[in-house]
DNA sequence: GGATTATGTTTCACACTTGCAACGAATTGT
DNA sequence: ACAATTCGTTGCAAGTGTGAAACATAATCC
C-alpha cells in the first residue's frame, strides 16, 4: 500500500471501477479478477490493480476481488458512505434543475437550501426545497449545516459567491460557472465547464476535415 | 502557421482565450500583446502565440493583437459564427433543463426538437420545443436538420441512443449519462460526467487530510 | 506437494503537455 | 537610422500519465 497523493485520475478511475462493480454486482458475479474487470469495460489490468493498491489490499492472490467486499471499499474510499447538505447559489434555470437531479437526489448528496438575490423567488420553493436570501448565506448555511456548495449563478458573480461559501467554512464546490474562479488551498474547487465542451463541438464541426 | 493536427487541450484554451478577449472588447481595449493577456488571465505568453499560430498569423509585431479582429478570428476558428441545430435525446429532468440552459441558447446552438419514449411526453411542448417520439427519431431528425444530439437519457439506454444517432449521420454528440459509450470513429462524442466530479468532492471530503 | 492463478509491487519506456528560454523577423516610435 | 517592442518559431527540460513486463507472494485446486 503506497501512501503517496492520489491523483485525481486516480480517484476518477475510481468511480469507473465502482460502476462496473456495481454492474457486476447486479450481475450475481460474487468474485472478478482484474484481468476480467479490465477486458470486460476495456479497461487495463495492471492500472486496476495499481489505483486499488493505493489504499489497501482489498484482493484475493489467486483468487481475485470479491465484488461486494470491492464495492463497500470503493464506497467508503469515496466517502459515499456519508450524507453531505447541499446548496445550490442560483436559483435560475440551471440551479432549480440541479435542484431535481437525480444525480444528487440519488447519491450521497442532499439538496436542504437554495440561494439568490432576486426577491421574487426568496421565499418560494424549488420542490421541497426553500429559497433563500445569499445575503443570510452564513446563518442560513450553518444552520442547515451545509458542508458542499454548488454555483449556478453567471459568470460575473462567480467569484464573490465563491468567496462568501469559502468564508463561511465549507471546503467543497463545485462551480457550473462558465469562469475560472481562484480558491483558497483547503477548498476543494471542480468547475464544470458546459460552455467549452460546446465549444469544442462546435469546433469540430466546423472543421473541414471532418 | 503548423498544420499538424489539433489537440483538444488547444481548442480548449481558444474559449478561454475568447472569454478573456471578449472581456477586454467590453472594456474598450483596441490591441493587447500576449503578455499583457497572459497575466492578467494567468496565462502562458508562449502558449497563447503557440496556440494561435497554429490557425494563422493573427497578430503584428512590435504591436500584438487587435482585439475585435483576434474574437472574429477566434469565433470563426471555434465555428462559432454557424448555427447548429441540436435535438435532445430524454425529456426527463437534465433534458428539460438543458433545453432552456442559456449555455444553448446564448450560443450558436438551437435546440429544436426533443425525443423521449414516454407516451405521456410525446406531443407535449417544453418550452416552444416539441417532444417527438425516439422510435421516429430519423425520419424527424432529417426534417428538422438536426447536426448535433444531446444524449439526457439514463445510463443503460445511452448506447443505444448514441448509435442510434449516428446511424441517422449526426456527428458531434454531447452525453450526459454517466457512462462510457463507444463512437464510430467520425463521430466527435463528449461525455459530460457530473457523477466522477460529485465523487471527486466526495473523495475530497472523506479524507482526513483536509 | 506441486501446478495454477492472480494479486501487490517495481521497473522501464513511451507519449504528451507544459513552461521557459532564445532568436530572427517585422513593426512602431524617436 | 536605431532602439524598443512583440510576434512566430524552435528547442529543451521537467513533470505526468500510460502500458507492458517481470517477479515474489499467497491462495486454491488436484
Amino acid at each position: 500500500m503506497k501512501v503517496e497523493k492520489i491523483s485525481e485520475l486516480t480517484t476518477n478511475r475510481l468511480s469507473i471501477y465502482l460502476r462496473c462493480i456495481n454492474e457486476l454486482a447486479r450481475e450475481g458475479d460474487k468474485t472478478v479478477s482484474s484481468d476480467k474487470l479490465a477486458k470486460r469495460f476495456h479497461l487495463n489490468s495492471a492500472q486496476i490493480r495499481k489505483d486499488l493498491a493505493c489504499f489497501g489490499e482489498f484482493g484475493v492472490r489467486g483468487v481475485g476481488y470479491y465484488v461486494e467486499d470491492l464495492r463497500d471499499q470503493l464506497q467508503k474510499i469515496l466517502g459515499l458512505d456519508k450524507n453531505h447538505r447541499v446548496a445550490i447559489i442560483g436559483a435560475g434555470r440551471l440551479g432549480t434543475a440541479l435542484t431535481d437531479y437525480y444525480g444528487f437526489t440519488q447519491s450521497n448528496f442532499d439538496v436542504v437550501a437554495l440561494f439568490d438575490t432576486d426577491k421574487d423567488k426568496i421565499g418560494e420553493k424549488i420542490g421541497t426545497v426553500d429559497v433563500f436570501s445569499f445575503g443570510e448565506f452564513g446563518k442560513t448555511a450553518k444552520r442547515y449545516e451545509i458542508d458542499v456548495a454548488v454555483i449556478a449563478v453567471p459568470a460575473p458573480f462567480a467569484q464573490g459567491v465563491l468567496d462568501e461559501v469559502s468564508k463561511v467554512g465549507i471546503k467543497a464546490v463545485m462551480n457550473f460557472a462558465p469562469t475560472p474562479l481562484k480558491a483558497a488551498g483547503d477548498v476543494k474547487l471542480k468547475t464544470v465547464d458546459l460552455t467549452i465542451s460546446l465549444e469544442s463541438l462546435s469546433y469540430f464541426l466546423a472543421q473541414p476535415s471532418s
